[in-house]
Order: C-alpha cells, then sequence, then structure tokens
DNA sequence: TATGAATGAGGTTTCATTCAT
DNA sequence: CATGAATGAAACCTCATTCAT
C-alpha cells in the first residue's frame, strides 16, 4: 500500500510560483508548470480545475506571503528608524530571491478584473500610519499624507527594481555596477524620508 | 486623381496603441485591434506579417515618442527646478492619455528577450546629468550618483501611478482622494529632490 | 473493465497512408485525414503535434515496411533465380495495394531536407550483395558493380509503374493494354538481368 | 520615354522553371518565384492570373522542349546504336542541368488532373518505333513490344537519376562514386538493350 | 488520487486572388 | 504594362478543459 503523498498540490503551486516569480515567465502553460514540478498536466488540473483558479491562488498565496512580512516587520516593537531599516532589508530579500514578483504584481494590479478581497486595513499597518503621524509631530519626517509617505517609500524601494533591465541600458550599467547603485540606495532612501 | 489612401498602416499602430496603452487590454488580439480599427484582419496581417511584429513596432514607437518627449524637457534652456517641473507635468499628461503605458512598459523591460537597440547615452540626459552635478556643487541637491537621482525621480513620479489600484485598495481611497493625493505629490517630490 | 481502445493512433497512421499512398492525395489537410479516420482534426494534433510529425511518421513506417519486405525476400534461402522472382512478385503486389506510394516515396527523397537514420547497409542486402557476385563469378550475370545491378533492377521494374499514365498516352494504351504489357516485363527482366 | 522591356513574362517562366526543376523548390510560392526574378508577386499574377496557370505553362513548355529534343534525336538520320548514345548523352545534359524535372513530372503525371493534350504519336516516336521493330528483325534486340524497349529505355535512364538520393544512402556512396556509377552505365545500358 | 484520451474554442499565419489606380 | 493595397479562404497550431477509467 502506496504511503499518500498528498504534497503534491503544494508543490504544483511551490512550482508555479518559481516559474512566474523567479523565472519570469509570465506566460508559462499548464503544461510548462506540469514539466517543470514532475508531474502529468492533466494533474495540474485535476487539484485547481483551471489555470485562471492556479493563477488567483498563487497570486493570492504570494501577497499574503508579502503582507505577513510587511506586517512583522512594520508591527514590530522597535524604533522608526529601525523598522524602516527592517523594512528594506526585507524587502530587497524578497526581490533577490524573485525578482519578477514586482512586475508580475503590477501586471495583474493593473488588469481589469483585479480584486483583492480585503475588508480593512491591517492592523500593523494603522500601527505604521500611527508611527508616521507621530513621527511628524516629533519633526523627524515631514508633514504629508500617510500614504504619501508610505508610496514614497514603496516607490523609492521598489520601481529601481522593476525597472531594472531599462535603467541599465539607460546609463550604460554592468550587473555589478547597479548593485552598487542599489546598495547606496538604502541609506539614501533613509535620509530622503527621515530628512 | 485620388490621393492614395495609404493611411491604413498608421491607423492600425494607432489603434494598437489605443488598446494596449489606453484601455489596457494587453491580450488584444488582432482580430480585436482590426475590429477597432475598421479593417479586415489579414490587413493588419498584410501590413505587419505578424502579431509579434506589429507589438514590436508600437512599443518601439511609444518608447521612442516617450523619450523625445523627455529630451525635449531635460534639453530645455531653463533653470533646474523649470526643468523639474516640466518633467512632471509632462509625466502625469502622458499618463492621463495612455494610463496602461507605464506597466505595459514594465512588462516588456522585463521579459526575456527586451532589447532596446541604442549606441549611447541621449544628449539630453547627458545635459541634464550635466546640471545634476552643477546643482549638486551648489548644494541645491545632496549628493548621489546622477543616475539615482534619476531613479528617485522617476520612481517618485511612476510608481504611484502604476500600483494606483493596489493602493487605492490599501488605504481605502477613492477615485477623487488619490487625485488629491497625486496633486499633492507634485510639490512634495520637488521638495524630496531639491531640499 | 473496458478495455482501453487506444487505436486511434495507429488508425490516423494507417488511414494517412491510405490517402497518401493508395489513393494519391498528397496535398490531403489533416482535415481530410480526420474526417477519413472518423476521429476530429484536433486528435490528430493530440497524437503528432504537427501535420509534419504524421507526415515523417507516416513515411517512415512506410519505408521501414517496404525495407522489412525487401529483406524477407532477399535474404531468404532460395537459389538467386527464385529470389529475383519472388522480389518481383512482392514488388507488384506493393504497388497493386499502393499505387501512389513510388511517386511519393521519390518525391520526398528529393526533397531538401531527407535525410533517413540509417547506421549501415541492411544485412539481407549484403547477402544479396554477396549472391549478385557469386552469380557474376559463375557468369550467370553479366559484371557490373553490385549497386548497378540493383539499380537496373529497381529501375526496370519500378520506373514504368511510377510514370505509367505518361506511357499509356504516349503508346495510347488501354489500362488492359498497359496491364498486358507489365505482365510480358517479368520474364523480360528476368532475362535481361541473368543473361 | 522608358524602353519597353516586355521580357517579365518570359522571366518569370525562366524564374519558375529553374526554381522548380533546378532548386527543386516544388511548393515555391508566387511571392517565391516573384522574389527571385524580381518582380512584385502582383505581376506574376498580371500575367498568369493564377499559380496553377504558370505551373501548367511552365510544365508543358518544358514538357514540349524535351520532346523537341527527344524527337530531334529519334529522327535523326544515324545508325540505330549511335541514335541510343544520342539519346543517353542528351538525357544525361538536361538531368546535369536541371535535376529536379525528371522528379516533378513524375509528381504531376501522377496527379489526378494529369492530362497532356496530344493528339497522336509523335512522328519522330514513330520512327523510332520502326527502327525498333527493323532492329529486332535482324536480331540486334532482343523480340519484345517497342513500348516495353521504350520503357527498359527510360527506366534505366531516368530511375537512377531520380532516386539518386535514397540509392547513395543505401550504398553508402559519395557524388563521386556516384557519378562514377552513372558513368558506367552508359555503356551498360547500350549492351542490356543491344545484346 | 491519478492518468491517458479526447475535445472545443480561439488564435495565428499563409496564400492566391482581386481591386483600383 | 505595372503596382500597392486589400481581401477571403483555408490551413495550422496551441491550449485549457472534460471524459472515462
Amino acid at each position: 500500500m502506496a504511503v499518500r503523498d498528498t504534497g503534491a498540490e503544494q508543490l504544483i503551486k511551490d512550482t508555479a510560483k518559481q516559474i512566474f516569480f523567479a523565472e519570469g515567465k509570465r506566460n508559462a502553460t499548464t503544461q510548462d508548470i506540469a514539466d517543470a514540478a514532475g508531474v502529468t498536466r492533466t494533474l495540474v488540473n485535476y487539484y485547481f480545475r483551471s489555470k485562471d483558479i492556479l493563477f488567483k491562488q498563487v497570486f493570492d498565496e504570494a501577497m499574503l506571503d508579502m503582507r505577513n512580512k510587511f506586517d512583522a516587520v512594520l508591527a514590530a516593537d522597535l524604533p522608526f528608524r529601525k523598522k524602516l531599516e527592517g523594512f528594506i532589508d526585507m524587502f530587497y530579500a524578497e526581490v533577490t530571491a524573485f525578482p519578477y514578483k514586482e512586475s508580475f504584481m503590477i501586471t495583474e494590479i493593473n488588469s481589469h478584473d483585479f480584486d483583492i478581497d480585503k475588508k480593512e486595513i491591517s492592523p500593523a499597518l494603522r500601527i505604521f500610519i500611527k508611527d508616521i503621524q507621530l513621527e511628524m509631530e516629533k519633526g523627524t519626517i515631514k508633514k504629508m499624507r500617510p500614504a504619501n509617505f508610505m508610496l514614497n517609500l514603496f516607490s523609492l524601494l521598489a520601481y529601481p527594481l522593476i525597472t531594472r533591465p531599462l535603467f541599465k541600458k539607460l546609463f550604460e550599467l554592468s550587473d555589478i555596477e547597479f548593485e552598487r547603485l542599489l546598495h547606496d540606495r538604502k541609506k539614501m532612501i533613509l535620509e530622503m524620508l527621515l530628512c
């Protein structure tokens, strides 16, 4: 009697995640995913009924995953500056593991049927927004809507990563040079946000 | 003697541009484009041989178009601050006309066979880099690699636009509230970059 | 428990063989073949991925098939003359069943990417070449390269069959008259080769 | 005022002949032919209305051409053996110039709507048949139907040429070796036919 | 749980042909 | 005599999905 493996479902999702986010193969077919996972194409369908469902599940999991990581950092019991530093480090680590995830999400976010099912603002985010307002009162950061502070943070972090190929060409940079550039940014972003 | 019509080719490209960049229909088929342009599908093929070629041509034209607009602003004979303001205005105008163009380009840029055929850094960009270095010396902007200054500029401008749906959800903002937020950013971006 | 049908793949190949070789419909489409086999066109594609692959498989099978029949006759333990007679009979039988096979193969052979994957001369052919050399030494056949003897054999057998329509016209022969002509050839060919 | 060229029609036919018979590109499109002839595709259509008509005209011309060459040799005032030699030489010369012509004709001949419009047996052929019968009476060639003598002649000449790629593989022959083989055949064919 | 067989829908491309100048 | 533009028909191919074990 065979041992129930049962890991197939998660294996397929992980493989899809890898293909989409790490390898950047946006148009991978179910066949491609099945092949990479070492299962038959129909098994993919057995578990997920349709490609769209697999798609959505992988996407949602990735979103949730990222949100959990965000929350962990944002709700941590640390001084504001440390939180920011932790956030930046976490973000860069994510991008190193899944270089295409940002770009992929951008696409999804802009697709016509984008709809994440969330009820309310995450508690961690609520805490962080409080932090931001406090810092503004203390004068360590400029006065602005908290949403704009968040937008600035994300912008300065994420945008260079998703347009990396373009800017490499534009400024004639090697991979190493671009890495150096990114490295410089960490301190710089802190300064821009906190000055 | 009738004038040769011949506008069909450009018409098809313009229609494709509209569909891709203004309506965000990334997966539009040749049929969709033909229908929207009021021509038969095979005519599309007559001019462009294949969908990929149409795709590439439209993309390249859009890139060139944008670069020309950049160059016009960056090389203008204006004080640095005015240039920045002009750039920001131009960028927002572009995005208003073609809301999905950024997102579309992100995707292409990250696709595996991305390769723009450029020989050297654009003269206008070279001028602007000079401007940046001059401003640094004057102390009106912080010292950093010029490339990082450009990255900051683009990041703060573009990222909120391409992640708009997500942040609207995240902060529970209406369209009007988000517009207000964007409006605030113009002044704020100038301050962040120039402080 | 029902028996797996699974005969579909072979059925499609056999049908294609029939259409190409027996009916001479060189330009049959996948649809034609699917219709004749009583399956849907996409099933043809399911098994063979592309028309070319089906094409190649059918062709290769036909080649192998014929080679096996050749080998059986050429390697048989019979006196040389009997072998020749057997070969001629076999050849005519083949042609009766698949009148267009020869012509089809001529075309393929002359196509630009013709390449059968054979490693070495078939053992049966090697035996037959030995036979030929022996007969030459015995003086029952004229001295010549064995390859030329083979060429003569095939020429005299096959050529009239593949140019049948032309010669029928040229000599104003009815089908029956042409059959008579072919019938006479059997003895004549033996005489020409063995004299 | 431009010089009337007018050679375009013949140029197209000659180009088609070249492509079909010399290069063996059976499936060349009108575009291919137009390109090779240095004219636009629509010009091909202007002259020939349809691809089939061009096809047929080229084919018919090639047939007529060959028949004229046959006739010239067969009706010449020469001894029988000389005629045969002349015929063989002429045939080989033709094949050298247009290696794929034979194979192409085989295909056409076997196509379902093959129909050359001839009224009667060519006078030259009639003369040659007389010759054959005379030689039979003289005992220089074996007794058989004249049609079979002709079939033998053509078979031994043409078949090795149209199956050349196959036999090269089968007997592991280089191009040079195959040429040598063909060279030997000239004398051998005469012997086989005349013994 | 897992799979091979089969299908349908939709997309792309090729090509000969016709139109209008 | 010559051509660029446009069209129609048909072929081909890919893919997600369903069926029947």
